[in-house]
DNA sequence: TTAACATGTAATTCAAGTAGTTACAAGTTA
DNA sequence: TAACTTGTAACTACTTGAATTACATGTTAA
């Protein structure tokens, strides 16, 4: 199964705090960017805030992004969102058979590799940042004219 | 959400037809190692099958490598039973707003950056072959006594 | 002070995927 | 033919994702 779009539209959040950053971006002004309701988006910026991306509060309109451009990558917003949390990556089947060979010794044997890719992905996230994304949003829109 | 413990247990299947290649090994013998029921075993066999890793026909007892151990990385495995299929591992909300700057150029940008993250875990699975798991397997087997 | 509006959050619904289980048709072998 | 196997379909239970509704709580300005 796929990993969740709270990931991409987490990212989509925090491009149009920046790009929209004159104006007060309210989940209800969000959630239309994005195309999907308010709650959500309410949702998903409590997580942001929770890992320190966005200052919001209860009551007053609009979120704003809470670090640099440029310090935010694309890792911290995957960490964020993804409730991943205690689970891993990889799922690992529970319970094989201590009588056998392979069963007692198959989760030591694949966890490390498991761990290994899992790295490999939040590296490859880790180099990107909102920043990046910010200006291939702009550079591409005006491709377009 | 995790990848599909079909993964892991692909590999288990894999590793246990190469210790037990003396033996017959049936989808029931299979389970009992995996501790699963044998039908879930056909099934994911049947995926190995198709991707042309085992050997495994109706009626006869027992599948085998269709493949050299040292031939059969872990990415087969993967894209064997994964049914990630069509599907991307990073989900994309879908359908943002046209009408808005951000909404209209999110997928393109941040596209290209998933696909990067997604070879880069393909790549740490395709250096490992299911020789070196079963290597691993063996050799966590002695250390332990 | 109150009306209007925003966030935070719980509850609900619907859809999809996972994993376990049962059942049985079809193939093979002794 | 009997006993065994694989290949599948069908069903269940469970989990998660996403959308939605509703409302308590907080803020601001008239």
């Amino acid at each position: 199964m796929s990993i969740s779009t709270r990931f991409s539209v987490g990212i989509h959040i925090l491009s149009l705090l920046e790009i929209n950053k004159e104006g007060v971006n309210t989940s209800d002004f969000i959630a239309k960017s994005v195309n999907t309701n308010p709650a959500l988006i309410r949702k998903i910026t409590g997580m942001l805030k929770t890992a320190g991306l966005v200052n919001v509060r209860p009551g007053i309109a609009g979120a704003t992004l809470a670090k640099e451009l440029s310090e935010i990558t694309l890792l911290d917003v995957y960490q964020a969102v993804n409730v991943l949390s205690d689970k891993e990556l990889f799922g690992i089947h529970e319970n094989p058979n201590p009588a056998c060979l392979v069963g007692r010794n198959i989760q030591g044997a694949i966890e490390p590799i498991f761990s290994v890719a899992e790295l490999a992905l939040e590296k490859a996230l880790g180099v990107v940042t909102i920043e990046d994304v910010v200006k291939d949003i702009i550079a591409k829109d005006k491709d377009e004219n």
